[in-house]
DNA sequence: TCTGGGGTCCTAGGGCGA
DNA sequence: TCTGTCGCCCTAGGACCC
């Protein structure tokens, strides 16, 4: 049993590309809500030395000295091109795994007389056809080694045609010699600061650490990784499930000392938490409300308390929802500070078929009907219409979030539709 | 002026009932 | 009845992912 990784290469900047071709070659970033940061690089913009997350007032200079082309991110376009994707990867096998919006694990099963080079190759062929998007393809016998194989499959793209395969354990050793231990999936920059301490510089030095040192220190996680990465299969291949936490966090534009403002806020996260809830069939029962101040001005006083508040009942209900974010906010908030982000977080998750009845609380049964009907409208028009009476229409400007730069939403508006014109 | 958002899993430590 | 211990559950915080 084999597992593939396909991962669409710098996704976010290919999706522009596709709706663009012009931008063939030219360096493209893609910034976080708010034009904040930068979150997606082309391989040119990677190129010019802009890291990940930089933010973008930082690069301004940089950005217009090279030419390099901005978008605020559309994430109408990008989650209707990663569909197409995924639809596609599962025409290779029936056993597949989404793992992130640009991500995907197969599960090649029975495939033993299969030239799985030349299937990798296939798929990266009928994705770029069919799609625009360039993806590579990473075989191994483990998740693990998959992550490794398909970084070898990027990177040398020209001689591996953009797909790799692990399959014997001098291919293994050889990967995990090359591979930089901060690049290997699941080491994160505080692990691989104490690693290198210790000398440990690849994927492959990781292995011969003792099970003992690894459990120790890094606890199961890192054990199971480093099993996984000598090609003994540990890290399993989960079916799709709902969402254990379900959040809706944003900062603002500019900070704020208004606890109205908040309110409004809170109300709005706690609504499109709820939808997201009540879209995968899912009852909560826990409630936390977060504030924070601005993290990068030390010169101002930090507050970041977060309070979490049982509902006693599980519920779906945005009014319910709202009441106890609106209390936890109450509770927490303190005048005289400068809030910059805050954030619903919905836990404790049911499935809503199986609402375990309360004798002395539960959710107006009136409200149930109430969400049906706003999830329908608010789908038939395909965006949120319907609000809470707490959110302010009028509100909109003090809050709206900076998105100077994004493009068309070219497959899910019929008023985007790209059109072509021929001479 | 301007620094994202949405997740998962694990561990330690306290409360609490058997 | 008092006290100690064990295990379960919960929460906070930290690590990681994209």
């Amino acid at each position: 049993m084999m597992f593939g990784l396909i991962d669409c290469n710098n996704f976010y900047a290919s999706c522009q590309r596709v709706f663009d071709p012009s931008l063939e070659g030219r360096p493209i970033v893609v910034l976080s809500n708010n034009d904040g940061c930068v979150i997606a690089r082309s391989q040119e913009a990677k190129q010019l030395g802009i890291p990940m997350a930089a933010p973008a007032f930082m690069y301004d200079k940089l950005f217009k000295e090279h030419n390099v082309k901005v978008f605020s991110s559309n994430y109408a376009l990008y989650g209707d091109m990663s569909n197409r994707v995924m639809s596609i990867l599962g025409e290779f096998t029936p056993d597949i795994q989404v793992y992130s919006i640009d991500e995907a694990f197969l599960k090649f099963n029975g495939f033993t007389n299969f030239d799985l080079t030349q299937y990798g190759r296939s798929i990266h062929t009928k994705v770029k056809k069919c799609t625009g998007i360039p993806v590579s393809v990473g075989i191994a016998p483990t998740k693990a080694l998959a992550k490794v194989a398909n970084r070898i499959a990027k990177n040398y793209a020209d001689i591996t045609g953009n797909a790799y395969v692990i399959e014997t354990e001098e291919q293994r050793v050889k990967a995990l010699k090359w591979i930089d231990i901060g690049d290997v999936w699941g080491i994160g920059r505080q692990h691989a600061k104490r690693l290198a301490e210790m000398k440990v510089r690849s994927g492959y030095d990781f292995t011969q650490l003792p099970d003992e040192w690894v459990q120790n220190n890094m606890s199961v996680v890192g054990l199971r990784l480093k099993h996984d990465l000598e090609g003994k299969p540990t890290l399993g291949f989960e079916e799709e499930h709902p969402n254990k936490n379900i959040s809706t966090t944003r900062a603002f534009r500019h900070m704020t000392r208004d606890i109205n403002f908040l309110r409004e806020r809170v109300s709005t996260f706690a609504f499109t938490a709820a939808e997201r809830l009540r879209s995968q069939n899912s009852d909560c029962s826990l409630v936390t409300v977060f504030l924070e101040t601005n993290r990068f001005k030390p010169e101002l006083a930090p507050y970041n308390p977060v309070l979490t508040m049982p509902t006693n009942f599980a519920t779906g209900s945005a009014f319910e929802i709202n009441k106890f974010a609106q209390q936890a906010l109450r509770l927490i908030f303190k005048p005289g500070f400068d809030y910059k982000k805050a954030g619903v977080i919905l836990s404790g998750i049911t499935a809503n078929t199986s609402r375990q009845l309360n004798m002395f609380h539960g959710e107006d049964p009136r409200h149930s009907h109430i969400m049906q009907t706003i999830d329908s409208i608010n789908s038939k028009i395909g965006y949120t219409k319907i609000m809470l009476a707490a959110q302010e229409l009028d509100q909109e400007d003090k809050w709206k979030m900076r998105r100077e730069w994004r493009s068309a939403r070219y497959t899910t508006r019929w008023d985007e539709i790209p059109e072509v014109f021929c001479r």
